[in-house]
RNA sequence: GCGGGUGUAGCUCAAUUGGAUAGAGCAUCGGUCUACGAAACCGAAGGUUGCAGGUUCAAAUCCUGCCACCCGCGCCA
């Protein structure tokens, strides 16, 4: 017998529409969900109403025939039909007893998936010699998550930081940095960002609004001026291809450059990714540099099986639904990173074996990841070499926004780096810990610093997670230190006081109530009991639609309904000690599932803060 | 111009994918502690779900047409 309940009364409504319309609806869902409204009962039934419709009869007299035909012997009362066919269903106590009894494991009642197959996420997407900004924040918080969830389901994650370290971006700031002199071994990731921000500068200005100033034409002088500024344009960056063949070459002085370049940009991201607690090392790289050497052969499967064309000099992949193609290869014979992308998709799908490959993306690049999803099942790379059919995702994710809605920056206009975001969080965690922690009443009195240091942290980084993965992902969202550290409302440091707040009492009771009997007789019990039951349901339908809201939001009404539980019903100094052992289980259980889904985003859950 | 996204309470967001009276949190107002942790709880007020049609027992959700804002739009990544 399954522990959860929905499965229970799904099958049982299964065999009863095969009773009532026949063996052919042996697939229709019967659309058990949660009551809408705590009165009505425990689940409804919503099948009826669109079966009616497909029968040609009536809603309400299908339901009738549903609840004659169900069979839920031990399991519920007579379900009751309720407006145009609704079925509520109450369930029988000893059942809630049994499932909630049967989840009290270690895994807490989540099964793993069958069969599950290994998952790339494509997270973090550093770029060598910039500074971390909020972008990467949310991919790498974002991946963390699904790296989190999908583990605990059972997969193979290979967490995957497709690093930016190769082209001609990379070219051009060694170009910068050799032609200034630079000493490579003494520089900063900062001065590595002056330096790409200065050639990036320089090569971009500016051929765009030169022709904008053709088109709408300026005066003369000030095209001349365009025209100059354009020149010196193309000479950076045919300087910086110069530098990019030796480098592709592999020119020894030009390597150990590059290789100190990635050493910097990779000292300052393991900071700023011991600051987030992801699990993301060195181990995890696996940049476009990866995959220089396997560009050539993937443009050759694509001509092999003429899934590309020639246009304008440049190799594109076209799609029979839209008119934009993908360049694969540019007219000068050299390759993008569309080229790159691909060539990471045979990687993980062919090589990997990947049954799953999920994006981390920001949203801009929603077109992209279409193409390249879309030309991977051209080349044949959305099946792996056993015959899975492989997922693609991209799960792109809006902008983080200043106070005056535009994209955030300093009072200086310049961007905000990654780790001063961090840090400023952690300081206003650590702060509000202090505080707390001088009234003589707060379990966190007499601690010593660094125990406070080290759950102030946890609060400030597990308050910005929380705002970030509390809303859907596709939204963009204002960075707001206040408001998420304001340890009031729909924050992280709610549930964390939640759950601190639970680990008190059993600590102070010094039982976990462990293999006492469950008592749930009264009604915040009863809701407290299907608030856990669900957990299981809302880990995989997380998984399923990489929406980590979801289990911010069923963390954050979990936590309702203990304080509605806690409110009403006194633990410590309950009636008998079988009740008390109850309550103290059940507190416990809470206590870990709530840790559990805190654990599942990426947050932090201390003992007492 | 084409493509993608967003539009829900004063503000920030939900709505289990078409289900019952659209729900939370801030902010506002009113109640609960010499404490099983008040970082909490209970209550009040707040809505023409951008607009107009359509589909049906039922629409924030689906279809059509508009409006507003954001983001992309071949040889950057």
């Amino acid at each position: 017998m399954p522990a959860d309940p929905v499965q229970c009364l799904t099958e049982a409504f299964t065999k009863a529409i095969v009773a009532v319309a026949g063996q052919e609806y042996a697939e229709t869902d019967p659309a058990i969900r949660p009551a809408s409204k705590p009165d009505l009962g425990d689940f409804q039934c919503n099948v009826a109403m669109g079966l009616g419709k497909r029968l040609a009869r009536a809603p309400r007299e299908v339901a009738g025939a549903l609840v004659d035909a169900v069979d839920l012997d031990g399991l519920a009362d007579t379900p009751e039909v309720a407006g145009p066919g609704f079925i509520n269903i109450r369930l029988d106590k000893s059942i809630l007893l049994d499932a909630v009894t049967m989840m009290d494991t270690p895994d807490l009642g989540v099964v793993p998936d069958e069969d599950a197959g290994d998952v790339v996420i494509d997270m973090c997407g550093v770029n060598v010699a910039k500074q971390m900004h909020v972008g990467h924040l949310r991919s790498t918080i974002i991946g963390d998550a699904f790296a989190r969830i999908l583990e605990r389901l059972g997969h193979v994650v290979h967490r995957e930081n497709h690093l930016g370290d190769w082209g001609l971006p990379i070219a051009m700031v060694l170009r910068e940095l050799r032609n200034n002199g630079a000493d490579l071994a003494a520089l900063t990731l900062t001065d590595l960002d002056t330096a790409y921000r200065t050639v990036q500068a320089a090569a971009t200005a500016d051929s765009r609004g030169l022709e904008a100033a053709v088109s709408k034409q300026v005066g003369p002088h000030h095209i001349a001026e365009l025209e100059a500024q354009n020149s010196g344009a193309a000479e950076v960056r045919s300087a910086a291809g110069e530098t990019l063949v030796l480098l592709q070459a592999g020119d020894a002085g030009l390597i150990a450059d590059w290789q100190s370049l990635i050493a910097v940009t990779l000292a300052a991201m393991s900071e700023a990714v011991d600051m987030l607690g992801v699990d993301m090392g060195p181990e995890n790289n696996r940049g476009e540099s990866f995959y220089r050497d396997h560009l050539q052969d993937v443009m050759g499967w694509f001509q092999d099986r003429n899934l590309c064309c020639e246009d304008e000099g440049a190799m594109v992949v076209r799609f029979d639904n839209r008119d934009r193609a993908m360049i694969i290869r540019k007219s000068d014979g050299g390759f993008l990173y569309a080229t790159t992308d691909l060539a990471a998709v045979r990687c993980r799908t062919q090589e990997t074996k990947a049954t799953r490959c999920i994006y981390v993306v920001d949203a801009r690049q929603h077109d992209h990841f279409q193409d390249v999803f879309d030309a991977a099942a051209l080349a044949g790379w959305n099946t792996t070499p056993d015959g899975d059919v492989v997922q693609f995702s991209h799960t792109g994710f809006g902008s983080v926004l200043g106070g005056d809605r535009k994209p955030l920056k300093t009072r200086g206009g310049k961007n905000v780096t990654l780790i001063s975001l961090l840090t400023e969080a952690i300081e206003r965690g650590r702060e509000e810990v202090r505080t707390r922690s001088k009234d003589p009443h707060a379990p966190t009195h007499g601690l010593d610093p660094e125990e406070l240091d080290a759950i102030g942290r946890s609060v400030g980084i597990g308050a910005v997670k929380y705002a970030d993965l509390s809303n859907d992902l596709v939204r963009d969202y204002v960075f707001d230190l206040d408001r998420m550290v304001a340890f009031e409302g729909d924050t992280g440091p709610y549930l964390q006081y939640a759950h601190a707040r639970i680990r008190s009492i059993i600590r102070k009771a010094g039982d976990d109530g462990a293999g006492a009997t469950f008592q749930i007789d009264q009604p915040v019990e009863r809701q407290l009991v299907l608030a856990l039951l669900r957990w299981n349901g809302v880990v995989h339908a997380t998984a399923e639609t990489l929406e980590p809201h979801r289990i911010a939001a069923y963390a954050r009404s979990l936590a309702e309904a203990f304080n509605a539980f806690y409110q009403a019903c006194p633990v410590l100094k309950a009636d008998t000690d079988d009740l008390r052992r109850s309550r103290l289980r059940l507190a416990d259980l809470t206590g870990r599932v709530l840790c559990d889904a805190l654990n599942l985003l990426g947050i932090e859950a201390p003992d007492r803060m």
